[in-house]
DNA sequence: CTATCTGCAAATAATTTGCATGTAC
DNA sequence: GTACATGCAAATTATTTGCAGATAG
């Protein structure tokens, strides 16, 4: 499924997503509709993923989350908050090693997901004050 | 919510786990049947989200996949199919030390996921010779 | 006993799809 | 002009939930 043409909806979709900070297909949906109001969901939703099969963005696929959508492609891991939701972009590391491991198990690699779950410097530091509901 | 009573359901659910590879919650729904028909898809819902809060099994988020659950508990990384939806559990290699760079964005880091997609080494013989979609 | 668990059926909610119309090229 | 794209509304499907009866400890 290739892009094929450059309609106003994907250049705004695509527009929304690198503004934004690893949107669910609905976020981006309510900030493309700001834009124009006429765009539907289900453009929104095949829009998405014809970009990334055609590896224009990412699809990320965090822990008790909806499917997220990341505009930087090249390889790198992710923090996720597991109280406020936050993604944070983690490049650099060790991970270009994990991903040389996964040719032990004999397998041809096309992308790699890393995530890590926890919370984030700021959640961290509200715990102790409200409720610690997740330490 | 901790497990606070051992009844037949968990015990089956937990043994069925154990015996197969990386299944979804249908999957598993379909094997508890058997021993015992009267099981419902909620309770083994519920008992699996029961098990992965109380850390007994891991929830796994594969890519184009429903959510699986792996038995083992120790961090490990997976290959995923994309073809047959094989799942391999890889130990080793490098992705611990990818675990500590997590610290740099002043996360505390409770659990980490990291996923190969890609072809298994069986789907990759079988490349060249039928349909090849995914090359 | 009684707090927890289960089955059932209905409710949610994300994502997909069929189809008729619109539009980029 | 025509193949591809879109909007709409309905369909699909994983997962959750309310509630009344069953059961472990």
């Amino acid at each position: 499924m290739e892009n094929k043409r450059n309609t106003e909806q994907k250049r705004i979709i695509l527009g929304a997503l690198a503004a934004a900070d690893h949107p669910t297909a609905s976020e981006l949906y309510e900030s493309v509709r700001l834009k124009n109001p006429r765009i539907s969901r289900a453009t929104v939703f095949r829009v998405l993923g014809q970009f990334a099969d055609d590896g224009v963005v990412r699809r990320l696929n965090l822990l008790g989350s909806d499917t997220r959508f990341d505009a930087r492609t090249a390889p790198h891991a992710h923090c996720h908050c597991i109280r406020c939701g936050r993604v944070t972009d983690v490049f650099g590391g060790g991970f270009e090693e994990a991903l040389a491991v996964s040719h032990i198990a004999g397998y041809k690699v096309f992308s790699s997901e890393i995530e890590f779950s926890g919370l984030c410097p700021d959640c961290l530091a509200a715990e102790g004050e409200g409720d610690n509901r997740y330490i």
